[in-house]
DNA sequence: GTTCTCGGCCG
DNA sequence: CGGCCGAGAAC
């Protein structure tokens, strides 16, 4: 037999789930339809609850529907907005799942507490970064990230950041698959100097003597010639989004000029 | 044992 | 009514 059941990316997912909708077929709830997804490993998943368990922080599925697969940002408006009274009571209760830790989708990588705006004028905004740093993290958290790519509107992958060979992997998988993503939420979690794991001993028994502060990275040292290469990489880079800022402007004003010869012809 | 499928509860 | 999950059927 041939592929029967189809599984089709689920572009609101991470590269590699899919999702696939059985009709049922006979009994009295036939014609209804059962929406199951795939994580790239091939576990199945059958509820929103059960997705939200497994993709943690990865992913904010808030607005996500689970039936089409897509994200409605209508959804936003639907959920229900927490009463300052209910938060009290946050500590206790199941968390929930959609919505209690809320991240930017547009780099989920970067833990940042999302605000949430609420009509009310005494409701506080959050401020505090401690809130996504101190939540309890497992030992080696950062190997979910692996797999992350960077992609452009078209969900083309874009092309994979080259690292220096001096900073290497250390953990249970020596591929340097998550090394990129460790660092740059070191990075962004925490205003602290990144090391890696100073401790030689974290080398050979990591489960045992990681420093949890650091991303799984060997120590390594920065010279001057890397502080150089890097100020060349910033500058190129600059000087092409001059070069890109430049020409989009001129487009725009060609454009906008010929809209005008259109009106008055 | 695992996977598939539909029933039925509950919000 | 639809999401979710239990549990029997099927494999």
């Amino acid at each position: 037999m041939i592929m029967e059941k189809k599984r089709t990316d689920c572009p609101a997912l991470p590269p590699g789930w899919k999702k696939e909708e059985v009709i049922r077929k006979s009994g009295l709830s036939a014609g209804k339809s059962d929406v199951y997804y795939y994580s790239p490993t091939g576990k199945k998943f059958r509820s929103k609850p059960q997705l939200s368990r497994y993709l943690g922080n990865t992913v904010d599925l808030g607005c996500f529907d689970f039936r089409t697969g897509k994200m409605m940002p209508s959804k936003m408006q639907k959920n229900k907005q927490r009463m300052r009274s209910d938060n009290l009571n946050l500590s206790k209760g199941k968390p929930d799942l959609n919505t209690a830790l809320p991240i930017r989708q547009t780099a989920s990588i970067f833990k940042q507490p999302v605000t949430k705006v609420v009509n009310h004028p005494n409701n506080k905004v959050k401020s505090d970064l401690q809130r996504a740093t101190e939540q309890p993290r497992q030992l080696f958290w950062e190997k979910r990230l692996k797999g992350l790519r960077a992609s452009d509107v078209t969900e083309e992958v874009i092309r994979t950041m080259e690292l220096p060979k001096a900073l290497q992997s250390i953990g249970p998988d020596s591929s340097d698959e998550t090394l990129l993503s460790a660092l740059a939420s070191a990075l962004h979690m925490s205003s602290a100097p990144i090391t890696g794991q100073t401790s030689t001993a974290a080398e050979k028994n990591p489960a045992i003597w990681l420093n949890t502060a650091q991303p799984l990275c060997k120590a390594f040292t920065v010279t001057d010639e890397d502080i150089r290469d890097q100020e060349l990489k910033v500058q190129e880079a600059r000087r092409s989004l001059e070069e890109a800022l430049m020409a989009d402007s001129l487009a725009r004003a060609a454009e906008s000029s010929q809209d005008m010869e259109g009106k008055e012809a």
